[in-house]
DNA sequence: GAGTGCAATGCAAACGTTTGCAAAGAGATT
DNA sequence: AATCTCTTTGCAAACGTTTGCATTGCACTC
């Protein structure tokens, strides 16, 4: 029973009305009451109840986060931006985790719907077109973040080109002189598609027809760049671009368990652009995805379309980053 | 303008009481109403309004967690065990940063109550003692992640014997040889001066007297480790427990440049066990700090502490994780 | 045929705010 | 002295639920 505005009324012997209007220094108010009052409430501790005020003002100045785990460094580093972002206007983070499942996923957006929050943003979604059935219900702006299909009306998007990331990293390969060259890649539906292509059109533009044996698979895990070093052996390629710096990690690691010199003997490059990656050994190269920038558009596009609306989508551009895990082929 | 309980109620020719019964299969209400009152709420897309129930039940079935910043490796790992605990129960997470700074530590705190949140955790906390003073007023259960200092009646708390930890890498470091350990420090007021102890009990456990100048300052970021290794190598050490992983891995990229070899040189032991550890070259030895449980023990207190009172405080004990940063001296 | 019991539903208050409008006083103007 | 204006305050409705209690209707029972 925490203490409320008809408590601080009594006490002050004015109406609850007047305490609102005094605590929010509405100018219709004496000053000596909203001084007595504004002591008063301070005195006993009183704190608004935002559950009130939301249903009244019909606003709950919360944003909705749909990721599949914070646990995921890329997650993080987007939340991380999205809480850089929002600091300054007051909102609050409600969080829900899908664990990658287009189901659960599903259910967080309806959760975080019923808590009304002002506006939805979802972290590499994995149920993409499932949205268009609901979103008229959701009734609230939503801003995909590293997704891939457009969703409906209300649908936003913001997210980085991969697939010019992919071809940048590809390119920086050809640079230097490698011809044969490897692709690991990620979850199925996601930018993986888009990195393979940027992968695929960097290697024809250079006019290198790629070997489909160069295509790997992976879900974006360090086990898978442990699990494609043998294969890389066996297929002679010169250099791997991995769908993300987590499997360009494990291939690091698997690389120096077997005695594979990099960049010596496969020059391989990430992409993401984590923090570990400038801790490795060797340094990864690697393709900067902009995440924090990533997080705080979408969190100011989600802001300003709660406002008024008209909000533009937004594409940012990969950025290579050479460090020391690729060289020139000898 | 979402529909509600009384738009329903309209269309059904009922009263509103009627369908909030109905919606929860309320015994008393007949069958042939309840599926009429339940087939329209679905087709007129209708979602309850957890504000307007929180605001009769007095209860969010939200749980409100304040961190330094989620980019914090540490702090996700911990989000991610706290996630894990609380899917089941049905509550959600609404998040707010600190930056690390008391003020705003205290600010998300009162910004969460506000929010009237059913329970709080506060990982690794800035503030303290401070909440001595406001805990009366937060009037919700209060459990302390990762803190050492011991809050008021309502305050609960979980965390790693980080002391034992340290010890434990510094027998481990005893154990293969070494007399000659160093210990990179962390920031002040926090599980550093915790570490610090453990490192030191452990010396002198082994009847080793520690020299004050193995004693080095840092923040735990990366570049601490970076800093530190030329200091190192003028005292001659030939062990070195670092505060944090992060710390541990700028130390491996420094010694690596500097030709500095590891473990042969130099052994270097980290503390928390981040995933990244597992990658790094070489593999880093390190001790457990179970994080994820730590999330999830204190999400499990959160909400027994909701249901009836009565929890006790947890501490975890640390875990020595022997990978391949370290080995005997020579 | 009046009373009893039961099943199904509705009324209204409550939760803690905000806010349009009315009311009450106090001066100031005629 | 009556009216007007202005400042300060209070009333009451609204937001979307839940829930204790009252009401209704109906089938039984005596």
């Amino acid at each position: 029973m925490p203490i409320s505005i008809k408590t601080i009324a009594a006490k002050a012997n004015v109406s609850p009305s007047t305490v609102s209007r005094a605590l929010h220094n509405d100018p219709r108010i004496s000053e000596d009451t909203r001084q007595a009052v504004q002591t008063l409430a301070h005195e006993m501790g009183y704190m608004p109840s935002q559950v009130a005020r939301s249903l009244v003002l019909q606003r709950t100045h919360t944003l909705g986060v749909v990721v599949t785990t914070i646990a995921d460094p890329y997650v993080s580093q987007v939340m991380a931006g999205v809480e850089q972002a929002i600091a300054a206007d007051g909102y609050t983070l409600l969080l829900a985790t899908s664990n990658g499942s287009a189901e659960r996923e599903l259910q967080a957006v309806e959760s975080l719907c019923q808590r009304r929050v002002d506006a939805l943003l979802v972290v590499s979604s994995r149920a993409g077109d499932l949205y268009s059935s609901q979103l008229h219900q959701i009734g609230r702006p939503l801003v995909m973040i590293n997704n891939i299909q457009k969703v409906g009306s209300q649908g936003y998007s913001v997210c980085t080109d991969t697939a010019q990331g992919a071809q940048l990293a590809t390119e920086h390969l050809l640079a230097l002189g490698h011809r044969r060259i490897a692709f690991i890649g990620g979850p199925p539906g996601h930018s993986g598609s888009e990195r393979r292509r940027g992968y695929l059109d960097g290697l024809r533009a250079a006019g290198v027809e790629p070997d489909l044996r160069w295509l790997l698979p992976g879900v974006g895990a360090a086990a898978d760049g442990q699990r494609a070093l043998p294969w890389l052996l066996d297929l002679d390629v010169t250099g791997v671009i991995c769908y993300n710096d987590l499997t360009a990690l494990g291939m690091l690691a698997a690389a120096r368990e077997a005695g594979v010199e990099i960049p010596g003997a496969l020059s391989v490059v990430g992409m993401d652009n984590l923090p570990y990656g400038a801790l490795s050994t060797p340094r990864l190269t690697t393709v900067d995805q902009g995440m924090a920038e990533l997080g705080r558009r979408a969190a100011q596009m989600a802001i300003a379309a709660i406002a008024d609306g008209a909000v533009a989508d937004v594409v940012l551009e990969s950025r290579l980053v050479v460090r020391e895990s690729t060289a020139g082929v000898e």
